[in-house]
DNA sequence: GTTCCGCATGAATCGATAG
DNA sequence: ACTATCGATTCATGCGGAA
C-alpha cells in the first residue's frame, strides 16, 4: 500500500491536509494547538469565544484517522480573559465527549523553570493541561518505557523487611488494601504518576517553542512502538515530528504557517537517525515526583 | 453586633447552618468537600451525575455569606468512571460561573505522596484542583505573605539565563507577558507560583486528614489578615479551623457528621494560640518550584 | 539530642464474580 | 444489562521507638 503521506511535512489548514490521509492509520497524536488569541502575530488568532466551534471540524478528521487503538494528546491551557480563566477549554472537554471520544486522564505538566511573575490578582501560571482522548476503552499503552528511578527512600527504607509488609491483607475496614512488598525486592526502578515535571525550552530559537522535546517524546515512547504512526497538526517549528523521526517512528507534521513550515522541514532534514538503540530515559529532567527533584 | 457564631464548631448539613450566618460577612472560604462517591462510609456518598445539582444550593448559601472581597476555595478532584475521569468537576466550574462566580484561578496541588497502584491504562493520580472563585474582579489578597525563598532556581535557572529569557516579550510570542527577568535578579524571596508541591498527611491516628495544614494556612495567609472570618463548610476533622485559630482568624467549621464534629471540637480545645507572632514560611515544604525543590 | 529504621496507611482503579 | 462487593496491584511519607 502506498504510504507516501508519511514522513512529511505539510503546509495547511490541518482539517483540508488531513483528508489526504487514511482512516484508522495513525497510532497517537501529539499537539499543542495554538491558544485562543495567543500567538497571534503567527496565526492570526481565534476568540476564546470561538475556539471550540474552531477546533471540533479538525477533531472530527483526527477522529477519523486515528486508529480505534490510539491516543490523542492535546496540549493546552485556557488563558486569562477579563481577570478570569476562560471556559473554553473545559468546554472542549465536554464537546469532545458529545462527539465520541473518551476523557481518558488529564495529566498535568508543570513548567519547572517558569519565572517569578507577579500580577495584582495572581501569581506565576506554572502548568498546562495534557488532556488524553482516545477512542475506546482498550488502548495500547507500553507503560515500561517511562518508568523513572525509584525515591531515595527505598535505599534508606527497604532493606529489612518487616513481617506486616510481607504480608499486610488482612485489610482494615476502609482500606481494603494489601500490599506485598517483597515484590519490591530489587526494584529500581517505579512507575511515574500523571504529574510530569519538565523545565520548558530555555535554548534560544527562532520559533516560539510550545514545549520542550522531552514532553513528546515521553508521550511517543508511552503511546506508540517504533514504525508506529505520530500525528502532529500544528507542529509549529517541528518539534513533535523531529522527535518521532530520532524515536524512529513515522510521523505526519501539518502547519498552516509558511515560515513554521520551512523551518521544520529544516530541522528535520538536519535530523540523523542514529543506528543504534535508543538510550533510556535520561536522567537530565524529572518525570514523575521520584525524579531528581 | 453580636458575633456569638464565630469560633464554633456546628453539626449539621452547611446548607441549613449558614443560615444563622449574616450575609457579607466571611473573608475566605476554603473547603474540600466529600468528593463524588467517596467517603461513602461517613457521608454516604453523592453520584458523580447528582453532584452538581448536590453542591448549587450550598454554593448559593457561600455566595450569600462571602464578603464582595472575599475569595472561595474549592479544594477537589474528579474520580474515575467507567474508564474516563468524570465531568463533574467541570460541569460545576460552569455552573458556578451561571450562577454569578467567577473562575478566577485553579491552583494545582502536586500531592507528592499519591496513592500507589498500577491499571493497565493509567498511572497514579497525583494532583488535585484548588480552584478560586471570587464575586468580584477586585478581591483581598496579600502576596507578599506567600512569598517563599529563592533557593535553587535562582542559582540553577536565572544564572545563566538565555539571552530571550532576559529580554522576553511581546516581540517574540505575542504573548503580552513580557517581563524582564533581571528584575528578579539579587531578590532573597521570590512570589510563589500556582503549582504547589504538598504531600498528604498519612498515619494520623485519629483521623484520616483530608488535606495537610500547610494547605489551609497557605490559602488564610494569601487571602485573609487576622481577625479576617475563615468558613470552611465541609469541614472534616477539623484542620482549616485549627489552623485558622492558630492564626489568630476567626473561623467557622460546619460538618454533617457527628463523629468528625466531635473530633474537631477537642481538637480545637487542644489549640493553644501562640503569644508570638507567626514565623515566615518555613522552608519544610515546597511551594512552587521557587522553593527547595 | 540526633539519626535510623520499622511500620502503618492514604479522596485509587481495574477486572472478575456475585446478586 | 446494571450495580455491589472483593481481590490484586503499588509508592512515599510521617510517626515513634530504638540505637
Amino acid at each position: 500500500m502506498a504510504s507516501d503521506y508519511l514522513d512529511r511535512i505539510y503546509l495547511g489548514d490541518c482539517e483540508q491536509v488531513l483528508k489526504e490521509v487514511p482512516d484508522n492509520s495513525v497510532d497517537l497524536i501529539f499537539t499543542s494547538p495554538p491558544y485562543a488569541d495567543q500567538r497571534r502575530s503567527t496565526y492570526g488568532g481565534v476568540k476564546p469565544s470561538e475556539y471550540v466551534d474552531w477546533f471540533m471540524p479538525k477533531a472530527a478528521q483526527f477522529q477519523r484517522v486515528l486508529k480505534p487503538t490510539g491516543t490523542f494528546v492535546l496540549n493546552i491551557k485556557e488563558r486569562v480573559v477579563n481577570g478570569e480563566r476562560h471556559t473554553y477549554v473545559i468546554e472542549l472537554i465536554l464537546k469532545m465527549r458529545q462527539e465520541g471520544w473518551l476523557w481518558t486522564e488529564e495529566f498535568m505538566w508543570h513548567k519547572k523553570n517558569s519565572y517569578p511573575g507577579k500580577w495584582p490578582n495572581r501569581f506565576r501560571d506554572s502548568w498546562e493541561r495534557l488532556l488524553q482522548f482516545n477512542l475506546q476503552r482498550k488502548f495500547n499503552m507500553y507503560q515500561e518505557t517511562v518508568m523513572v528511578p525509584v525515591g531515595d527512600w527505598a535505599k534508606n527504607r527497604l532493606g529489612n523487611l518487616s513481617e506486616t509488609d510481607k504480608t499486610r491483607d488482612e485489610s482494615k475496614v476502609g482500606s481494603g488494601f494489601g500490599k506485598n512488598i517483597s515484590n519490591w525486592l530489587g526494584r529500581d526502578k517505579v512507575y511515574p504518576t500523571n504529574v510530569i515535571h519538565m523545565a520548558t525550552e530555555c535554548s534560544n530559537r527562532n520559533h516560539s517553542a510550545a514545549f520542550p522535546e522531552q514532553l513528546p517524546e515521553w508521550f511517543i515512547r508511552l503511546f506508540t512502538l517504533e514504525d508506529d504512526v505520530v500525528l502532529d497538526p500544528f507542529v509549529g517549528s517541528g518539534t513533535t515530528a523531529v522527535v518521532a523521526k530520532i524515536m524512529k517512528r513515522r510521523f505526519i507534521g501539518i502547519d498552516s504557517n509558511e515560515e513554521y513550515f520551512e523551518l521544520a522541514k529544516d530541522r528535520l532534514k538536519a535530523v540523523q537517525v542514529p543506528l543504534f538503540q535508543l538510550a533510556e530515559p535520561s536522567e537530565d529532567y524529572d518525570l514523575g515526583e521520584s525524579g531528581t527533584e
